[in-house]
DNA sequence: CCTTGATATGTTATTCCATAACCCCTAACA
DNA sequence: TGTTAGGGGTTATGGAATAACATATCAAGG
């Protein structure tokens, strides 16, 4: 299931911190913005947020499918196909394209694009702004005629931790 | 095996252009770099890389697959993936990770990324210097110690065609 | 109560994308 | 003349995503 090295559990943005707390606290907010807005997070897409939040990395749709199949919220791929569609719909699960994988969004507050930093030393996901990014682009593109509506913006490189243990 | 609108075939980054001396000349200048650096541009490589110069759009391995399949140059997915692993890897076709994908490089004078503007009206696709939004994104790295290797810019949105004609 | 419509889920099958593994050929060269 | 390395042909398989259809649930309206 998993192809990189193993890292520690508890790392957000290559920093340690309360994890349960962390998660317990997004899922919150999330269920917040649900009622608010009237969406229905049910138990298939609420499980689907907190195993991406319990691992705080990029999972696969079929490593999610293990994981709800094992507890018996389902078993087929639509099931796992289904639950992140809405969860990226509204910007609580952002798609890694480049990894052909989901992380769980850090900060949902509302629909966004997101940048980020892959560390193909041990896996981990950091989630940064787009903004800068996206001006910087945007000259580019007014120059050409082009109008922007989505970006994709991910960095494949070392995290601080991996940078020190040597790995290339 | 096209999932866009049509558009005019002799469009690059969203202008028109002589579309022969185009090919021939990004032939040419391909060509010449793998002589100097001791790189084969056997036939189905050179094939590819027309084929992609010939579109200026992205195009599925399946789809190159079917052409070469067409003109008796081979006829099962390693070939075209071979073919692709080889252009890629030198800088000369670019992949396109959000439509999985393959783009031949407008200007193939040495490795590198590029960004990408990708029209969701008519599938034209241009290429843009990744600089600028490195660099920016290179701040947010910096400071939380990650050390940027590649990246992946893919922008969607409409093109100035596609503007002028009303889509979405 | 019953119907209807909207939304979510269950399930089967299929399509699309990508690679592993094996064999053969040819060019370069000791 | 072996030997090696790279390229290509082919079969088979693995992995990601969706099409299509059936079922369940619930709220609103008659
Ligand atoms: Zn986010
Ligand atoms: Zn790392
Ligand atoms: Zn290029
Ligand atoms: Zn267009």
């Amino acid at each position: 299931m998993d192809k990189h090295a193993p890292q520690t559990p508890d790392m957000i943005g290559f920093e340690t911190h309360d994890h349960r707390a962390c998660i317990n606290g997004t899922v919150a907010a999330v269920a917040e913005r649900c009622a608010a807005e009237g969406l229905q997070l049910t138990p298939v897409r609420k499980r689907v947020l907190e195993i991406l939040l319990a691992r705080h990395r990029a999972l696969g749709a079929y490593d999610i499918l293990d994981v709800l199949r094992e507890e018996g919220l389902g078993s087929q791929p639509p099931v796992a196909y289904r639950a992140l569609d809405f969860l990226t719909k509204h910007g609580f699960v952002h798609r890694i394209e480049g990894l052909n994988a989901f992380a769980a969004c850090t900060h949902p507050g509302e629909d966004h694009d997101a940048a980020f930093l892959i560390c193909t030393g041990c896996g981990a996901v950091a989630e940064a702004p787009v903004e800068p990014a996206r001006a910087a682009l945007s000259q580019t593109a007014r120059a050409a005629g082009f109008t922007i509506a989505r970006m994709v913006l991910e960095a494949q490189g070392l995290c601080p931790k991996c940078t020190a243990d040597g790995r290339t």
